[in-house]
DNA sequence: GCCAACGTTGGC
DNA sequence: GCCAACGTTGGC
């Protein structure tokens, strides 16, 4: 039981993988590799809010473009965990703080991750307006391959 | 508690 | 600019 226990332990806290969102003419990857690391508030639906509260300090997170690039362009990664998003007034929703690590040297197109078939069951393409989604690793793999 | 109306996101 | 998906709101 107390192994048991453990496993379950063992299992929440290993890192985990992310996809967020923006849409680059409000905040692109390279306004984060400009600023150093951003406060990454203003998400104000619940299934987006459970991953943000479920990220660890060092997850990793594919950076995506949305309306305009529709790519993965950089990876970053979670240096502060959840706390109450100061933008939002009746204080329900969560904020992390983001830092860049590294562009892509490859961006991989939304049409690409949705030809792939590995990524078929890919959160971020089955609910195409989820903001923030969690990422398997098969799937960071798949993409990060994409990428190279 | 149901459901219609409405708003927002995001791809095309 | 349109439309599909889907979340939220509000009347009942």
């Amino acid at each position: 039981m107390a192994a048991d226990r453990r496993r379950k332990e063992m299992k929440v806290m290993a890192a985990s993988h992310w996809l967020v969102k923006s849409e680059p003419n409000s905040y692109s990857y390279a306004d984060l590799e400009r600023d150093g690391r951003t406060v990454w508030d203003g998400v104000r639906n619940n299934a987006a809010a459970l991953h943000l509260k479920a990220m660890k300090e060092g997850d990793e997170v594919l950076f995506y473009h949305s309306q305009e690039g529709l790519a993965v362009v950089g990876v970053a990664r979670v240096v502060r965990t959840a706390f109450p998003d100061a933008t939002d007034p009746a204080g329900r929703f969560v904020a992390v703080e983001l830092a860049p690590i590294r562009a892509l040297a490859k961006p991989v197109t939304l049409a690409a991750m949705k030809a792939e078939p590995a990524l078929a069951g890919m959160a971020m393409l089955r609910q195409s307006r989820l903001s923030v989604s969690p990422v398997s690793d098969a799937e960071w793999d798949v993409i990060l391959k994409m990428a190279a």
